[in-house]
DNA sequence: TAGATTGTTAATCGATTAACAATC
DNA sequence: TAGATTGTTAATCGATTAACAATC
């Protein structure tokens, strides 16, 4: 569950029938959601694999949800297989995306020019899914005007008309703890309303923005508990 | 879900009654143990910022879990709380590495000495949980020698023998997609039994090695969904 | 004492899954 | 056709939460 850390109520509770007469009205509950977010990934993987068909069965091995469990998560939007074959790698891709109204780019704004910065703006991860990093921010003015990745270091101070003029919604912190709640108030201010947080700060923000924590250590200690025992 | 990608089977069922007589001797189930793992990180970084003492209440703000939930999962161990005060966060801190087992060191095998594996060495994140990278490994030759975080890169080929010597379990790659496979392979053939995927790679292994992806997308992809609608 | 917060119950709600008919 | 896999049902199981007495 590490999307259990985003701080969101439940939609309307569990799924509504769709009666294929018109979009869905409500919002996803959280585990749909989570796990649709799951098989995006999955599938654009297997899709830069040249893979054109996937079965519900091979979506399991590489998610870990159980197959009827995604069946009947897709079969809510549409009758999107062919029986005895799997889905069509590309289309359940569009599909997806659409579900989840994540078709179009976002940009990022990007704490941190250090190793775990860099590392961001240069890999494909967040480029594969829409995600472009269109600015990088830090506070060791010796880092300003360094190339990383595709943009260029910029000063702390640019941050508000780099919000404003490029539309960014999300803000990536790859900042030391200590520097991260600065930060983070900056990018509220800014009006960024997705924070991302790299760091171990428990970082306060107003209501309306959302905080994830990446916790690779807690995902570790997960894994270990079921080795271990 | 971040956990949800970590494949393992759910125990017993729910949480056994404790009857305060011995140690639960069925496995937790795959929520509580999520979030057990999870109170234990916010606790970790409450404790480094000098708290002494944590509400159910506090702890739901920075963890996004309901505090009935978590006063409910926490009881089912034991009475570690005080009315009217809340938990004390040193002995919370060990009552829930004892219950995930996880009170020991344990020590971790790095692949790939660039940017995303330098910033892994040198982050306090694994090593605040007990996590040690004892060794790090790079297939281009040029890298060996150098100096990563606490460790040096050595050779691939002193994969199996530093596996066994310094008795590693979990194996982490933050190398190219295209790597990961040969070199997920090789950790599997060392006695690895948890990889922590940095890659994009979908990766293949027996079943019983576990292996976790790291999304930060899949998340990214989530949490925008419910700023968008 | 008065306020705060835990521990616990009881009820509800959603997630999960086995099974199988439909059909490609 | 025969095999494979989807779409869907029905039943179960676990997670979630409001409420409140206990008590620090």
């Amino acid at each position: 569950m590490s999307f259990g850390d985003v701080a969101t109520k439940a939609g309307g509770g569990g799924l509504p029938p769709n009666d294929g007469l018109g979009p869905l009205s409500d919002r996803l509950s959280l585990g749909v959601a989570a796990r649709l977010s799951r098989y995006l990934q999955v599938l654009t993987q297997a899709r830069k694999m040249g893979k054109e068909t996937i079965s519900s069965q091979e979506l399991s091995e590489y998610t870990h949800v159980n197959s009827t469990q995604i069946r009947r998560d897709l079969s809510g939007f549409g009758k999107f297989g062919k029986r005895g074959v799997g889905y069509n790698v590309d289309s359940l891709v569009s599909q997806i995306r659409k579900i989840l109204r994540t078709s179009g780019q976002h940009n990022i704004a990007l704490f941190g020019a250090g190793h775990l910065g860099k590392a961001i703006a240069s890999s494909d991860i967040f480029a594969d899914h829409g995600f472009r990093v269109v600015a990088v921010f830090d506070q060791d003015p010796g880092k300003i005007g360094e190339q990383v990745g595709p943009a260029t270091v910029r000063h702390v101070d640019d941050l508000r008309s780099v919000v404003d003029e490029e539309d960014i919604v999300v803000g990536v912190l790859a900042v030391p703890t200590a520097a991260a709640q600065e930060l983070a108030d900056k990018l509220v201010d800014a009006g960024v309303k997705i924070i991302f947080n790299y760091s171990e700060a428990l970082l306060q923000v107003p209501p309306e923005v959302t905080v994830h924590t990446s916790s690779p250590a807690v995902d570790l200690l997960y894994a270990l508990y079921f080795y271990l025992t």
